[in-house]
DNA sequence: TGTCATCCGTTATAGACAGCATGTC
DNA sequence: CTATAACGGATGACA
């Protein structure tokens, strides 16, 4: 089908045509006339095989007849890719908006926008924060919807979606999901079209690799070189033909050990270019003005033998720059823990999955599922450069072969089930509808709870012992009041408000009644709550954690607690947050943690969310403790010392050249308005233009375009610094 | 004596979302 | 009810 026989905007089609898209696949084609038409659709086909393209046309030809969309996805990486696809229809007159969590689009209203991206979360909390204009939707796009299957974080997708279908039933819902063996179930629930297809446009072969030779499911087989290790040889097999390798492991270690070994092979046969190119990327990485650490040196190394890793231990500007320099070409190999199966969009001509295990602390190694498997095998094959995609697992022992054979290859991806039935989920979001208003009744609640997924393969009174215990929860520890129907009190309606868990609130408020008042107190206090996860403690842990745990006060006493192992995992996750803020190095905490840096920074965000909390719930339960939290704040979000404060309130100014200035003698604002930028451009960490930013942001009278220039530059600097 | 290969017991384990401030028609 | 890769120390082989 070509796109010009479209019943759409001839613009668009144009728009199209320029990106070089004349014409749709055949399960776009399929869907597109139903979505065109405005009914709700499923469609359950492989990763980029182009589901999205047939969501931004129905969600343009609707924005153009003047309504509005909202498009909700898992991850924020991926919201900034939709973004950037979306961006190209600009040109039509449509304004496309993200939100998520740490980064909103400049309008703060979002009303302005007729697309607004969103992270499920994000999307939950706009329905909490009662959008209006989320009653003025036309299009709702639901991406990656199996996530539905997620225990943590799928009953938030499903709920998004069951409040968004009450307030505005008109509206029209696109649901994209990966290939599940029950996709019509979702389509029923959507009350959708179903459009289901394992069509890709590149053709998979997939195959099990055993003692140097792949046997793929259609009977053929290859053999392959040894260069002495299994998956390395994999490696120099595709990338001697000129592909790129993407393999999948189960550890963080594993990703860093096999990248290693696998560019001690590469190195020998790079072309001399690209060799030189690497190293110039190797030694780039290592002079980068972020805060050095081990990770980011070992990193570094492997990327000089085109090799990389990849797992949530990088920073955010490390993942970038891994995942640009592939695909670029340049790096030739990344082995990698399931972040990047479930990320953006990174194909390569052959993926390798080494482990089928994962470990589960209850069970040890389980097999993983089918789908996830499919999931990464479907990033094989890059299309336009690539006729064909290979995904090859591994078989380690004689007898794995066949079972991986029949197992996976030929097995079909797993049902998906919602997790809406459990205890945290119910608790979270039967509060958040009752203090929005969505719930007032009993009744409501129930036919609320009906309209949900999970109501249609179960029947609600399986379930109402949890959620009258759940009611009593709420009401005991008065979050609500039963009266007439429900009602949320104002401690209820400001939990859901700070989109924490109930139980956090719980935990925040015992913790205001507790007398200590020390910085180390409030840091465990939110450790203690369900939303801060804890920290492994590993066997060498447990000494100085002991000792330091006998050291300190709390809000919230040791003798509360059943598990003291618990308390000690909290204690350790407090204390790598009272790091943070005593300015120890990110590679100190690095070591001594057990964390990749990213880690640092995810740590470092929860923490910020939840200290922000307890300082709003302060108000509420004890005043005289919002002082000292609300100061903790900034030392949380930049990781200083109290004297740092002010100096880290300057753009382009983090920890690390905060420091540097205190140290020598620039301590103050006022210290800086006396100082000279050339002085200033001397110290490390400090060059010419940080300095005149810091003089351009006391300057007091700073013109309009010196204020763009200034935030350009730092905007760059944020950039670098990750 | 130094270097490398091999063996063997020990160790640690994937991922990642959320709040808020502020102004204008 | 369920595991295993990677590491580090110890030992052994060889120049």
């Amino acid at each position: 089908m070509k796109v010009s026989d479209l019943e759409i905007d001839p613009r668009i089609a144009e728009l199209l045509a320029e990106e070089g898209i004349k014409k749709l696949y055949p399960p776009q084609a399929e869907a597109i006339g139903p979505a065109l038409e405005g009914k709700n659709v499923v469609m359950a086909i492989p990763t980029a095989s182009g589901k999205s393209l047939v969501a931004y046309l129905a969600v343009i030809q609707s924005v153009l007849r003047k309504g509005k969309a909202l498009y909700i996805v898992p991850l924020r990486a991926l919201a900034s890719e939709k973004y950037e696809d979306l961006k190209a229809f600009e040109s039509l007159g449509i304004r496309v908006g993200v939100s998520v969590g740490d980064y909103d689009a400049p309008d703060p209203t979002l009303e302005k926008f007729d697309v607004i991206i969103a992270t499920s979360e994000k999307a939950d909390s706009l329905l909490r924060h009662r959008a209006h204009w989320l009653k003025e939707l036309s299009v709702v796009v639901a991406d990656e919807i199996h996530l539905i299957n997620d225990p943590g974080r799928g009953p938030t997708l499903e709920v998004t979606l069951s409040k968004l279908k009450q307030i505005n039933p008109r509206a029209q819902i696109l649901a994209l999901s990966a290939t599940i063996k029950n996709s019509n179930e979702i389509a029923e629930w959507l009350n959708a079209d179903h459009i289901a297809s394992d069509w890709r446009p590149v053709p998979l072969k997939e195959g099990v690799f055993y003692e140097g030779e792949i046997s793929f499911e259609d009977g053929t087989k290859k053999s392959v070189a040894d260069c002495g290790d299994d998956v390395s040889s994999l490696v120099l097999d595709v990338v001697k033909e000129g592909g790129q390798c993407l393999i999948f492991v189960n550890t963080r270690r594993s990703t860093e050990a096999l990248s290693g070994r696998v560019g001690m092979h590469l190195k020998d046969i790079l072309e001399p270019t690209s060799s030189k190119e690497l190293a110039m990327l190797s030694r780039k990485l290592q002079s980068r003005q972020d805060e050095p650490t081990s990770l980011g040196a070992r990193l570094s190394r492997r990327i000089r033998y085109a090799a990389a890793f990849h797992h949530a231990g990088l920073t955010n500007g490390q993942r970038k720059m891994v995942e640009a320099n592939f695909k670029s070409g340049l790096v030739k190999c990344i082995v990698a823990t399931p972040t990047l199966a479930a990320g953006i969009n990174l194909p390569a001509r052959r993926v390798v999955v080494r482990d089928l295990t994962r470990y589960d602390p209850n069970y040890g190694n389980v097999p993983i599922p089918v789908m996830e498997v499919k999931q990464m095998s479907g990033r094989a094959g890059r299309p336009q450069f690539d006729t064909e995609g290979e995904a090859i697992l591994l078989a380690k022992k004689p007898g794995d072969s066949a079972f991986i054979m029949e197992n996976y290859l030929l097995s079909e991806p797993e049902s998906i089930d919602s997790k809406l039935g459990q205890r945290p989920a119910l608790r979270m979001h039967i509060l958040s509808s009752i203090a929005t208003g969505h719930v007032r009744t009993e009744e409501e609640l129930k036919s609320f709870i009906e309209s949900t997924f999970f109501a249609q393969k179960t029947d609600f009174w399986t379930i109402s012992d949890i959620i009258n215990d759940v009611l009593e929860f709420l009401t005991e520890e008065d979050f609500i009041e039963a009266g007439e129907g429900y009602k949320a009190t104002f401690f209820g309606k400001r939990t859901s408000d700070l989109y924490i868990d109930p139980l956090s609130a719980v935990t925040l408020r015992k913790a205001l009644g507790g007398k200590s008042d020390t910085a180390f107190a409030y840091l465990h206090a939110i450790c203690a709550t369900p939303d801060v996860p804890t920290l492994y403690l590993r066997r060498g842990d447990y000494e100085w954690v002991e000792e330091l745990a006998a050291n300190e006060e709390y809000l919230i006493d040791y003798d509360d607690y059943d598990d003291y192992e618990f308390f000690l995992a909290e204690v350790k996750t407090a204390a790598l947050l009272q790091s943070w803020i005593e300015e120890e190095s990110a590679d100190a905490i690095t070591k001594r943690f057990g964390v990749g840096p990213g880690d640092i920074r995810r740590w470092v965000d929860m923490a910020e969310w939840l200290m922000h909390s307890m300082t709003e719930l302060s108000r509420i339960f004890d005043k005289s403790k919002s002082r000292t939290l609300s100061a903790l704040m900034p030392r949380i979000r930049y990781g200083v010392k109290k004297e740092l404060l002010d100096l880290v309130s300057f753009r382009g100014i983090g920890r690390a050249r905060a420091r540097s200035l205190f140290s020598h003698g620039y301590k103050t604002r006022e210290d800086l308005k006396k100082a000279d930028v050339k002085d200033l451009s001397r110290l490390p960490l400090i060059g010419t233009t940080i300095a005149r930013n810091i003089k351009l942001q006391l300057g007091g009278s700073v013109t309009i375009e010196e204020e763009e220039k200034m935030g350009g530059q730092s905007i760059l600097h944020d950039f670098q610094a990750e």
